[in-house]
DNA sequence: CTGAAAGCGCTTACAG
DNA sequence: CTGAAAGCGCTTACAG
């Protein structure tokens, strides 16, 4: 029943009968540069295995200013896309013995700016965001003060920071392309009303192919806000006023979810009817009857980018050195909502 | 370029020509305890606003011990059950001013103990834990003292704690029974080889279902540890040789989504060869051609119980009170993957 | 290597 | 209400 007290620096040092610091100085790994003999180090270092010895690192923390913890700053951890991130990040930066923080912005700025400043107090080693717009001012101010962060899926305008992006204007591209090599005709994209960087771009490479070609825009924008029911009932009305529309882009995963329950309430057919590509891959779209095309954003090569160009912020020396900035290329994986029976190759 | 210094307490304290002690305190909300005039705690508040002065979480939280912060444990963050828990967990209680670590075990107990020791290193006030089993001395240490915590999804055998999950047994009761009812008389269970509370019961219910109608068992278990492929591999051949098998619940929705594409590469017709049940809904069951049928979680439910469950134990007295244990019941959410064509109502 | 000491930035009795 | 002070549990020069 008795409570074990919990056990201190102090009670190790007095035990062994060494300072303090001594024990301190070989915890933290520098007992060599302080000329503690190797046999002093070992017998510290096994004392306090033995009695599993954990130091505060509320106080470390405090002392040290450092504590380990990463922010994770996504849009929606439910979104299949972040929570993908999200599971990639953490296996890849716990084994390095760092804790991640996380919260869901919605893309909403004041709750993102109340959650920043949360992490802040927090006083988190290193940030890795995914923003709304509006935030700028916070993230200059993180940066000017030399805080490690890295921005992902999409960049701020006018800020610069370390960065790792998918070519969306690309993937958009090359998308639109192959729906015109299948010979459609009229392309509609579905897409956020937004000005983040990572949704203009997709839709500049929309537009871009449809140019090339001398083919007009169809562009129906979303309001992020509504309720999915309102979406899928716009979506709908769309869809029927542009009925000789024959092939529609999705710009992100849930605008793809809330479009197949759109169409398949208007019960078109994929691709006969209407052919479907979307942004960014999932479980729905790889088993979906018909199997999705889609722009599949690389997430192993993404986070890995993420992780290495934080963990060299986190462990530089602390000069300035210019932000990091990546943009990967996504991969075009064609599947039968793109492959039409009567047109297929008469491009 | 000057780096603004941050200001401390002692700051606020100087310009104010009041003492630290009235600073902290009306921050902390004890001026009218410590008969501090409202003027003055008006004033201390009002400077502390306009220069926008945080107090330092860290020097706080060490000699509070307190650290607002929340340790979130799950399986698996990319599942989109515990995606949806950790946003609804988040948005409940982002707003009581509590932040959440979170990490994945992957039903890893060595990966798992890891995880906790360095929550508990970093302090947590709280625990939310979907656990597997193997850890069971660890929590049983953390309920000892007192460790504000609740278990969701799944309770730990022996273990006294909070604890909120869904009656998988009921649930599973339902599934099954309704495959009965619908003159299915052959019917597989696809779940996985644990012992652990919630994969007993709902297998449980399975069994029980059966055996009120004297029908038998199929049931097929599989390796957590496995790949997608192998799994995938697993089910194709259990469905194969079991060829006369005409119904199958999942107990799991990645062992139902793993399971869709077994039966998609073996070309079986749904209802018509196979009727399918999975526990747990998504965006793929619901949009699937056909719509599969499910036992549905009561997400809002449940995190919203353990929420309150959490802050209960947060902010209670410190006195012990037994455990809250909640059980709360699914929903069979009927979809054509069980409704047979030719044999509806026939039961 | 050691020991005493300062300091990270707070909170909180305590005496006045 | 105030002021001085202890203390949360560490790390890290510093003099020896």
């Amino acid at each position: 029943m008795a409570l074990k007290k919990r056990i201190l620096i102090h009670d190790i040092a007095r035990h062994l009968e060494v300072s303090i610091a001594t024990v301190s100085l070989v915890l933290n790994g520098k007992a060599q540069e302080s000329r503690i003999s190797a046999a002093l180090a070992q017998r510290v270092l096994s004392y306090v295995e033995e009695v599993g010895y954990k130091p505060n690192q509320l106080a470390k923390s405090l002392r040290t200013g450092k504590t380990h913890t990463i922010g994770l700053v996504v849009e929606d951890i439910t979104n299949p896309f972040f929570a993908a991130v999200a599971g990639l990040i953490e296996r890849k930066i716990l084994a390095q013995g760092y804790r991640i923080l996380y919260c869901s912005t919605n893309n909403d700025p004041v709750k993102t700016r109340d959650q920043l400043a949360l992490f802040e107090e927090q006083h988190v080693d290193g940030y890795i965001l995914a923003l709304p717009g509006g935030v700028e001012a916070e993230i200059q101010a993180l940066v000017r003060r030399g805080k490690p962060l890295v921005l992902f899926d999409r960049s701020l305008p006018g800020i610069q920071a370390n960065t790792v992006v998918v070519d969306g204007a690309a993937g958009m591209y090359a998308g639109t392309q192959h729906l015109l090599a299948q010979g459609f005709r009229s392309v509609a994209l579905v897409t956020l009303q937004t000005s983040q960087a990572h949704m203009v771009a997709r839709r500049q490479g929309y537009s871009q192919a449809l140019q090339e070609q001398y083919l007009p825009e169809l562009v129906l924008e979303i309001d992020y806000e509504q309720a999915p029911e309102a979406i899928i009932e716009r979506m709908q009305a769309f869809f029927q006023e542009h009925a000789t529309c024959d092939a529609v882009l999705f710009t992100t995963n849930y605008l793809g979810v809330h479009g197949l329950e759109a169409l398949r309430n208007l019960n078109r057919r994929i691709p006969e009817q209407l052919a479907v590509v979307c942004f960014d891959d999932n479980d729905l779209f790889r088993l979906y009857s018909p199997p999705i095309t889609v722009v599949a954003q690389p997430l192993e090569a993404l986070t890995e980018s993420v992780i290495s160009t934080l963990l060299t912020a986190l462990t530089g020396s602390g000069e300035f050195s210019p932000p990091t900035q990546l943009q990967l290329a996504p991969n075009l994986v064609v599947r039968q909502s793109t492959i039409h029976p009567l047109r297929a190759g008469s491009s």
